[in-house]
DNA sequence: CTTGCTGCAAAAGTTTTGCACACGT
DNA sequence: ACGTGTGCAAAACTTTTGCAGCAAG
């Protein structure tokens, strides 16, 4: 095995970026290095603001326009992916390494699990094909009560 | 064929949406209806603001609030659902008639386009077994270019 | 050095809410 | 009549942007 913990793809990603960056006329700057170093450590999906407190806790200081102008150009970089599960604030997550298909969204708790789906390819493939699509990026989402959710009894009939 | 085109929906959707709204306590208002109305005649997925100017252009006088107001009920009485493809507004459609469970989003044109995948269902169910969820909504989206936006010559290659 | 970058605060956009009055049941 | 609804405008919240000074290439 190669590269198969977490730690190897930080400094790949990080000349990834930084070419991607040099390539737009660009520059990498220590902010933008401190945002991917974040965004990196993050397994599962994030949101912007939760960017945000996390770094300002670890004493990372950056400010809200640098996160957000920083998320997007990792969005152009292909690094991170866009997931929009929530109506009130976009979620992000790495593009490399895992990309989760499934994400179950429980519609009670807000608690959001990440599941694998290989099947899932053969569908989107078909899809696409049917219609001339050239396909970037996919998600199942399934919305649902999980249920620790449902044994705390949310209880909705009256 | 007792209720096969798309009229015969409007009778009884109307009747459903009364019945929660009594079980709730709440009031069968003539906006309630007029935006049921209008969310009815919906063939694809729509916006909050998209009824509120379709609704305005046809004379039918609403407030954005009650807008609002009104599509959270509609959502609680499971008429329409949320569909979450762009990060900066929410999508609706109606959960009746179809519910196409799949979206090809082309990345160019912003354009959606709705699919069926009836194969979804079974994934759906096999991954809400592991997880002991109780599924409520699905959707498969699909971000891509369309073939209409790759004749256009859409150019990202320098 | 030149050009782009940061932080701040204000702006923009969607969705929510407080209030006074009006209406469905 | 009571309790809910409506409209309006302001508030709330995420995301974007203008500007003055600063730093990367």
């Amino acid at each position: 095995m190669t590269h198969s913990s977490d730690e190897p793809l930080t400094v790949p990603m990080c000349s990834v970026f930084r070419r991607f960056l040099k390539g737009q006329g660009l520059k990498f700057t220590p902010e933008r290095a401190r945002i991917l170093d974040s965004v990196l450590s993050k397994l599962g999906v994030f949101e912007a603001d939760e960017l945000l407190t996390e770094m300002r806790q670890e004493g990372r200081r950056v400010s809200k326009a640098t996160i957000y102008r920083t998320l997007k150009h990792l969005l152009e970089a292909k690094i991170i992916t866009e997931v929009l599960i929530d109506p009130k604030q976009t979620h992000y997550q790495l593009s490399v390494g895992h990309e989760p298909k499934g994400y179950l969204v429980c519609v009670e708790t807000q608690k959001i699990i990440e599941v694998d789906a290989p099947e899932l390819e053969a569908i989107r493939d078909r899809i696409c094909r049917e219609h001339g699509f050239e396909p970037a990026s996919y998600r199942l989402v399934i919305y649902g009560v999980s249920p620790e959710a449902a044994a705390q009894g949310h209880d909705q009939e009256a």
